[in-house]
DNA sequence: GATGAATGAGGTTTCATTCAT
DNA sequence: TATGAATGAAACCTCATTCAT
């Protein structure tokens, strides 16, 4: 009746633009939801704060599963482009690397539920994680190529400390904000090139016997 | 035997030996149920596995938290003294150090709920954390009186590492067991004396912009 | 479709529009329950009863007792209702107060869960309590300015006393159906104002010992 | 077997002993806890405050029924003794019958599972409701041979009084102790034998719709 | 297409009673 | 015989998902 008024025509695009924005509403609710609480919220929170139906929800979202991949993916991917087009601006390789390592942990620090699918496997998604890795590629290249990296490390190693340093991230969200600063300086000095000794083979499952797992500075202490 | 001298027997009245039995066995059952699931499971799984009823299980633990954290607490302590004592008896303290990481981690990558307790909190128990940060003021302060770990790396700062190293062993676990040992010998390398730029306040909530985050090799670059 | 059947009228196929009816359904049965068994009754047999799963009840209803509250108001309500309005019409104020007490009693007689909030706080709720005052002073007024009623009982006293009947009721709804209502006359005639001593002081916590409690007829009895 | 040795054997009687101490025990820490708390307490509150075991406990009473069978009857005979005695010892048998209305009332206020079982059958056991009756019909019979008490009131109505009233002591126990006194003055009054109308008959489940449930006095009234 | 009520398995916890020590 | 640990059937409540309107 009502909604018959609508020119005919347009009316499909006016239900699919509904529709559309209808998606927006959940997924930017859904971020929000998830960033504060976690994975684990109730999806009626979610449905409620982006004002449609359970129905709705699931009509765009098969699953609860699918609702959090969708968000995490569209915030890592946006993420991604942004702070790496900001690496690439920076004219000094280490310091886009630094600054990456930052903004990523920082972004993080803000996302609850980022975190656990970081923790979880690394990034939301297979499609996530090789974009990800192009990034990381692409830094680890440059740095290494101006010999300010070690020459063994690996996009894997990097991949896998930012995986481990979110969750230093985490834990100090609360009562520390900003401690964890003082690890990633940590790490990213252990990857400056000035660290020669090589890295333990990646595939080994048992600590290297033989050689020391670092060499501490022979020459160095203060009780020499 | 170390398991009854860890509860502190005040003698009060002497436990009957099935009442101590079937403890025995839901903290067994429940540390591998939690070790392998986490602390999400079913509370009817931890009783079917250690062969009690429900209500046997719940006149130890009134509580499934309590259970957790009783299970927790006696790992992470058990843990703890057993590394700690073959740290001491390691001469060279950054070899006890690097040990204790090792091992820590090594222990860790076996026991998920250990690790939702780390992440959560960093330890299952205020005792539990203050048992571990005696161990790590020892560590550190060897280390350090040795001049071989950065002077202004506090236990904290130790703690903190370790935490986000857990997640490293975490997500490796399945795919690239041991590739963990890699980032720890980077963030080992990192902690070593020889890194002389200081750390960043610990209070800082925001990055140090005047100074670099970390101090690039100064005679290198691509063209060296 | 069997359970369909169960229900007799319902086609068991209806949701949104049948939302009202679902929840009518389950105060039905839940009143209907409760009245049988008392308020100790399991969720289940409600929801079993009233063709609904738990989760619709629950939805309803946060909690077994705001159920029980929603019955228990419901019916008293109604109850009340129905019987002030028949007082009302009735001209003889004494009259209008024997039956507003047999009709109460009556019905209370036929629900064990009224009776036990009756007894618990002589009301299901406060807004219960606060119309049931009102009716009971309404028909107190009266009867006190027709010089019909004792001066001196309350409204509380009126409350009071039916609480108390209702006892009766229950006591001998089995076995002695209709015996109470000897002992609502003797009640009512003690509150008739033929009886001049002073009823005892409210606030009193303690018999008062100087006067007698009851005045027993002077110059009466078999033997004179 | 067993009452042969009873001679001989010492050893058996203090077991004996024991047992009936134990006996004493429970049925001591019963009958407080089921005061306080009403009959739906935890068995183990009564084990623990009576200082034995779970098994014991059920050793002597097989199930909690029985144990809070057997308390009620034992305080239930006490006091009926002890009341009735009071009475007997009365030389006014109105003043008699006033006393013990008072005294039961007092004693019920103060035990919660007491007023539950009186509520439920007006005795906590046939032989218990024996008594009762006895002891109700020589206060009755000395009343209405004074000519003191309605003639038609029977030991049944009574006990329903009774009951009913313990009612209203439970209702007014906390916020108006001692209202209930007004009730009981009320009753009382009723009982009296300057009330001539005859009660309705016992067996009559209906109203009599013929005679009015009360005769207000005809001459008298404020307004006259 | 949108809605939100309905579903019901699954979670934790309690307690009358039994039974091994 | 006394003990108190063990039992396990319910009890209450949650929430991802479905489905009639």
């Amino acid at each position: 009746m009502t909604l018959a008024d609508q020119r005919a025509q347009p009316a499909r695009r006016a239900r699919r633009a509904d529709a559309e924005r209808n998606r927006a509403a959940i997924i930017e609710a859904a971020g929000a939801v998830f960033a504060e609480q976690g994975g684990a919220v109730d999806v009626r929170e979610i449905a409620r704060r982006s004002g449609v139906g359970m129905g709705t929800l699931y009509r765009h979202f098969p699953t609860k599963e699918d609702l959090l991949a969708t968000v995490l993916v569209q915030e890592f991917t946006s993420w991604l482009i942004t702070t790496h087009q900001a690496a690439r601006e920076t004219e000094d390789p280490w310091q886009a690397l630094t600054d990456f390592f930052e903004q990523s942990l920082t972004q993080l620090a803000r996302n609850r539920a980022l975190i656990e699918a970081y923790i979880a496997t690394g990034a939301p998604s297979c499609e996530c994680a090789r974009r990800r890795d192009a990034v990381y590629d692409d830094l680890r290249t440059r740095c290494q190529d101006a010999g300010l990296l070690r020459p063994d490390v690996t996009t894997a190693d990097l991949v896998l400390l930012i995986t481990s340093l979110s969750q230093a991230v985490r834990t100090t969200a609360d009562t520390q904000p900003g401690q964890w600063r003082r690890i990633l300086h940590i790490s990213l000095d252990g990857l400056s090139s000035r660290n020669t000794a090589p890295l333990p083979e990646p595939t080994s499952d048992t600590p290297n016997a033989t050689a020391p797992a670092t060499s501490p500075p022979e020459g160095s202490g203060k009780g020499e």
